[in-house]
DNA sequence: CTCCGTTCGTGAAACGTTTCACAATGGGTT
DNA sequence: AACCCATTGTGAAACGTTTCACGAACGGAG
């Protein structure tokens, strides 16, 4: 179908296509009566807009980007579906992109978004580093937030969620269950994650009387594997030395030691408490819920994407901001016993 | 950063921005030397191209968008990875808009894509009548590929799953095992989805002998909860009435179900056996793993951006294509241990 | 020395918008 | 009747590319 242009919606009502855009951006300023030949005259020849010429015309476009590090992490899919709502509510548009924690991908990516000329980026980096492709991004001048990620640099804004106090919680709740021997599970500790994760449930231990430090049970990631992989060290132990109650960087290595609890015989909560991270759909679902550390995945991102249109908006004379926020402490079943 | 432009390049370099666009796009036309002069230029100015400039001489985008029911579903998360890897082969930048189920959404998206000009798009609809935006959409002549939905119209491409035949291969298992009182968990049965499942699983019973109608056990949605009303009623049968196996209609409907069991006291697969659908990760890292009928997604993902860009590169010449992939069961714990 | 064919490079047109200075029209006020 | 203002519509310029017909320079064949 040849694409009908604004000029033949000129032509077929009789006007200037000074006058079409009129209609189609301050309606205001046409009479009625031309008004509505020019509308009926779009609605007949089917015309729809070219994005790209307005695009030209504007020097910018209306979209602003994600960048997550695994579209099938729930995690993202939240943050994603934030940062839709505040935007789409202020006429912009989102697309969301995968680098799948693949530094050329992102690379390739953040190419494509700056030849596209998008108003702005929320991201995840996962090569922040200081020559960075994301650093030249910044620097020629589109905004950018940061999402989860390296609050250390002036020259954006960050929002983040408070993972040493999120452990902190973890690590509270089961000194007041009366638990002794404790344990934390997960890895790699180069993660910043996790090692805040652990940094502030060590803290929490050692603020509570009589509790000694963690027991450290690596993994190789944050997979349900290298929870059942760390299951069965624990179930291996005998009972006596055994810790009383692991505390998980994530839900995945929860989910995984909690089913060979469940194969080996070992009872949750009475044998044994967990805690988890992130308080995925699946926790409340296990066969014993688990108890986690919920973050505010989609406040994350709807306020991600404020500062972001913020940014966008004041231009030169804004300030970068780096909010905070604050994980909670869902307590299930899983954790739920007093100890002796 | 006042953007730089082609102009400025071909000034810098003392060429004319003709020359500039050959280097860009067709290097071997000019002559070494120039060509290195002008690559300079654009590198020290920082050059960056303006796509929507490209696009309007062009009259098309390079992007390819894939429209989902929900991006949080593992099931359109990995089709989704599926097509980016295709169209990322073919050069083409595919995008992902989210209609939540949402008709007005999904119109909305619409209108974006079209205003966009993308070369084509993916997508399971949720307003599939004959009188939709979609249709619309088709009839002004953007390429459409239809993901597990719809088979029906004959202006389009498709792909799908054939759901009758996981159905079957769910019956004929549960049969072989020995099972002869079974039930069937899912609704609701205007999802055609449900209803072939459903239908494939009493044709597989039907042909095996001995083996009486299956149970009904309806369901308001295919979520965690339902599967655990569906437990609560299967618990509160008396042994010897109670199903020996049940097939749920997804993995979620599986897990809820599985949970109120180990909950109850009612062992699987030894007093119930479980069968799932879509093998989810989940499914597998269950307290015991879920067997489940596995769908290709990731192939039905790849399939169908290959028949899209098959479309947008034929043209008018194009016969549409409707595929039809076999699912295939996955006998994990819950399902594995034969009867009698 | 002329002519021709290559090889390189040029300049202008075109893509479909938006914007802006200005022209035309038509009442009101003096 | 002359003037002014408001309202409505016009036409051309500009956005940054790509493309294409054409010119300049050059070297070799006759």
């Amino acid at each position: 179908m040849a694409t009908t242009s604004i000029k033949e919606v000129a032509r077929h009502a009789g006007v200037s296509i000074g006058t079409v855009s009129n209609v189609l951006n301050r309606p205001d300023t046409v009479a009625p009566g031309t008004r509505q030949r020019v509308l009926d005259a779009i609605s007949t020849l089917g015309y729809v807009r070219n994005d790209p010429a307005r695009q030209l015309r504007a020097g910018r476009s209306r979209t602003i980007a994600v960048v997550v590090l695994d579209v099938a992490n729930p995690f993202f899919t939240d943050v994603v579906q934030g940062a839709e709502a505040v935007a789409e509510s202020r006429g912009a548009v989102v697309v969301v992109c995968n680098s799948g924690e693949d530094p050329s991908r992102e690379r390739r990516h953040l190419d494509l978004l700056e030849e596209q000329r998008v108003q702005g980026v929320l991201i995840t980096p996962v090569d922040d580093g200081r020559e960075s492709r994301l650093e030249q991004f910044i620097r020629r001048g589109t905004p950018v937030v940061l999402v989860d990620r390296g609050t250390g640099r002036q020259n954006r804004c960050s929002v983040a969620v408070d993972d040493v106090l999120g452990g902190r919680l973890a690590g509270a709740h089961l000194a007041a269950m009366g638990h002794r021997r404790v344990a934390f599970v997960g890895g790699p500790l180069t993660i910043p994650q996790v090692a805040d994760r652990c940094a502030g449930f060590r803290q929490a231990l050692a603020a509570a009387p009589a509790t000694p430090e963690p027991v450290l049970l690596g993994t190789r990631g944050l997979t349900v594997a290298g929870g059942r992989g760390a299951g069965e060290e624990l179930a291996a132990m005998p009972p006596g030395q055994r810790p009383t109650a692991v505390f998980c960087a994530n839900d995945l290595l929860a989910l995984g030691v909690l089913q060979v609890m469940t194969l080996r015989g070992v009872r949750v909560p009475t044998d044994i408490a967990i805690i988890g991270y992130d308080d995925i759909e699946f926790a409340a679902a296990a066969a014993v819920p688990v108890s986690s550390v919920r973050q505010p995945r989609e406040q994350l991102g709807r306020t991600a994407a404020q500062l972001l249109l913020e940014e966008i908006h004041e231009g030169d004379r804004h300030e970068h901001r780096h909010v905070m926020f604050k994980p909670e402490l869902v307590v299930r079943q899983s954790s739920a016993q007093p100890r002796g």
